[in-house]
DNA sequence: CTACACCCTGTAGCAACTACAGGGTCAAGC
DNA sequence: GCTTGACCCTGTAGTTGCTACAGGGTGTAG
């Protein structure tokens, strides 16, 4: 299969297959004889879970360890699980981060007054400390 | 003031300065004979303007939005409002799209019974069409 | 035989910094 | 007087994960 089809198969861009490929990621395939890229289903099957593990969230050097460790099929389960457990605990901080910066922003808007920007509480929020003018 | 202790006032980095000035955010400052950065307490109010915005998570392109904006005192508040209501959503966006994630991450996680890969629910769940092998 | 869709390589761009390399300046201590 | 160290300068390259060209080659349908 060409590079179209594999990148259309799995929603990715042509470009990023590319680039999988540059840095590693995805093995290069065997070329035709115009030198374009043949790919077989092993590429489809290893594309698909980089795309499955980034949906997911987990960086590409992440997917490059659970990549790595889903190759030694005789190998414990546990280094894959403590990658996902780290990956959890980022989601969750990034959560927490985003929710307590919503409710100040929330509060922020709250304060308008819809007069003019000398007025703005949200100006006034912003730069808290401005000295009354030179 | 140089530019160690504005940074230092603001806690940002010197280089993040130099930065924030060459991108044009923030006034390049007079200089001292020894070609330093002189900075004065409009500088210090700007870049903690910025910082604060920063820290609610607007982008540099919507900072500088607001910093035009509040520098026309005259002017409605309703643009700033509303600058800051369209990032109110798109954090909503991201908590949302994050929690979802959690979710299904923590089913794989849930899911993982701590055997070898090869029967690694995990890497199953990554990989779901993996065919058997060529 | 000529459009047109597809493929190739290589490089530059995005956000928002951060980290050098390779210098200059200045105050304190010996 | 001289050195050490902290600070400052410019300019460039790196980070993450792609994306978008530019400037070509290939393959097929009408």
């Amino acid at each position: 299969m060409k590079i179209g089809e594999l990148a259309s198969a799995t929603a990715t861009k042509v470009e990023t297959v590319r680039y999988y490929e540059k840095i590693g990621l995805l093995p290069a395939p065997a070329r035709t004889s115009a030198n374009y890229r043949a790919y077989g289903h092993e590429h489809l099957a290893r594309l698909s879970f980089i795309r499955r593990a980034r949906d997911l969230g987990f960086t590409l050097e992440a997917v490059r360890e659970l990549l790595t460790l889903s190759d030694d099929k005789a190998q414990s389960c546990d280094a894959v699980d403590g990658i996902a457990r780290v990956h959890l605990t980022e989601i969750d901080r990034k959560i927490a981060d985003l929710s307590a910066l919503r409710g100040e922003l929330d509060r922020v808007i709250g304060s308008c007054r819809h007069g003019t920007v000398a007025d703005c509480k949200i100006i006034e929020t912003l730069a808290p400390r401005a000295l009354p003018a030179t």
